[in-house]
DNA sequence: CCGGATTATTTTGCATTCATTTTTTGGAAG
DNA sequence: CTTCCAAAAAATGAATGCAAAATAATCCGG
């Protein structure tokens, strides 16, 4: 009885952020076919088989050529006039300044996170650092990668940015083709050092002392790049 | 003779970047509705007319689609389902964010920079900020502020970074529509402020400072932001 | 005269269709 | 047997068509 009017131009904040899988079909789709695209089903510099994913995924090609055509902004795949699209391959170059870019953003998200973490995140990054330390111990490389990119991910959601979160995820999923994974197993030095690296970054953010971490942050990633780029 | 099999799997480079303009219909499509949208043809907010756009630059219904969804990508419009497309409005919020996003971008551009810039273009960037400082002696707004703008854009081109130009023109974009411009003139003292950081800034540069440059960048945007923040 | 429901119009989303371009296939000449 | 060229086949880019949803307009009851 007090709204009479749902006034029509009023969309600016209803949408209920967890009913949002289930926006529209576009979006499933997109989110359907980058999945596609990011777990590796294509393979790397392959063509994009428009006809193929069509029936692969029950549409027409027009969606499927809109979701392709966001994918390409996103960079995850390249579009060639007249010949259709084929799966970006990041050459050593672009790797190398992929990693820049996410340092500087992790080093943002860790300068912001300083401003504003609570302490009960920052003890649910403090147990995923001792969960991602046992398996530092034990050698477990999957278990130890998968602690490490969520301790990541938790520094930057603490940053409470949604823009910097965004523009993370878009560059994470570019390089999650990138297998920097098991490089490590060659470089146990390598190991040991980001194990160390990853507890003054701790410390950094427990003080809060925004600028060092920061500082910490992007020279940790790109030790992180250099190690990809020697093991690759 | 030496390639008999011209390899149909060989598209990785040839690509002549000079020759792209004209790439595709769809690319400058893309090009021209997004300047349409960031020059500020259509109201904040107001919803984007399929169909008028269609007659206005004579195209059919599908490539302007496609065109609005990679647009929607972007973060310059959203797209509410089954009810078309209407300007993403930014809220002081979302401003904020996305001057704390660059402010780490540019902070990032400034380290990166001082590992590679040439004399040259040092000396480039100092003669872009004379200029700017005559225009801050004679308070002319517009002319300064083109140098403002020329002068971070060619410290995040003298960063070497392909990946980072572009992350960084596309927060630029989406943020051109708001106008913190002519919010110096109420605050003269911002403005002299201002002036002074990016003596620091030029000189930090001179000496290739990195991890210097990199905070007052960030700093000097912050700055920027909280003076836009004010006057709004 | 106003409010609410019903119908008509417009708009959106997707499928289908058409014109070009590209790629493949076939064949003939060298 | 290779190479070049031509025609067939396939794929791409864009326009049109059609069902469903949303918005606007109309009509009826109070």
């Amino acid at each position: 009885m007090s709204v009479p009017l749902p006034d029509p131009c009023d969309e600016t904040a209803p949408v209920d952020e967890a009913t949002k899988p289930a926006a529209s079909l576009h979006e499933g789709l997109l989110v359907a076919l980058r999945d596609f695209i990011v777990e590796g089903s294509l393979a790397d510099g392959a063509r994009v088989p428009e006809r193929a994913l069509c029936e692969r995924f029950n549409i027409s090609r027009t969606p499927l050529r809109e979701a392709l055509k966001v994918l390409a902004a996103e960079g995850l795949i390249e579009l060639l006039p007249n010949r259709g699209a084929r799966i970006r391959q990041l050459s050593p170059e672009d790797v190398r300044e992929l990693f820049d870019v996410m340092g500087g953003l992790e080093a943002l998200a860790g300068r912001l996170a300083c401003e504003r973490i609570s302490e009960a995140e920052i003890a649910e990054i403090e147990r995923m650092h001792h969960e991602m330390y046992r398996f530092y111990l034990r050698r477990e490389m999957h278990g130890y990668f998968h602690c490490n990119q969520a301790i990541h991910q938790m520094i930057v959601a603490a940053a409470g940015n949604a823009m910097l979160a965004a523009t993370y995820a878009g560059l994470a999923g570019r390089i999650r083709r990138v297998r920097y994974s098991a490089n490590l197993a060659k470089d146990r030095d390598r190991w040991g050092e980001a194990m160390r690296e990853h507890e003054v970054i701790l410390d950094a953010l427990r003080r809060r002392a925004g600028a060092e971490l920061s500082e910490i942050l992007f020279l940790h990633l790109r030790n992180k790049q250099k190690a990809a780029q020697a093991s690759s």
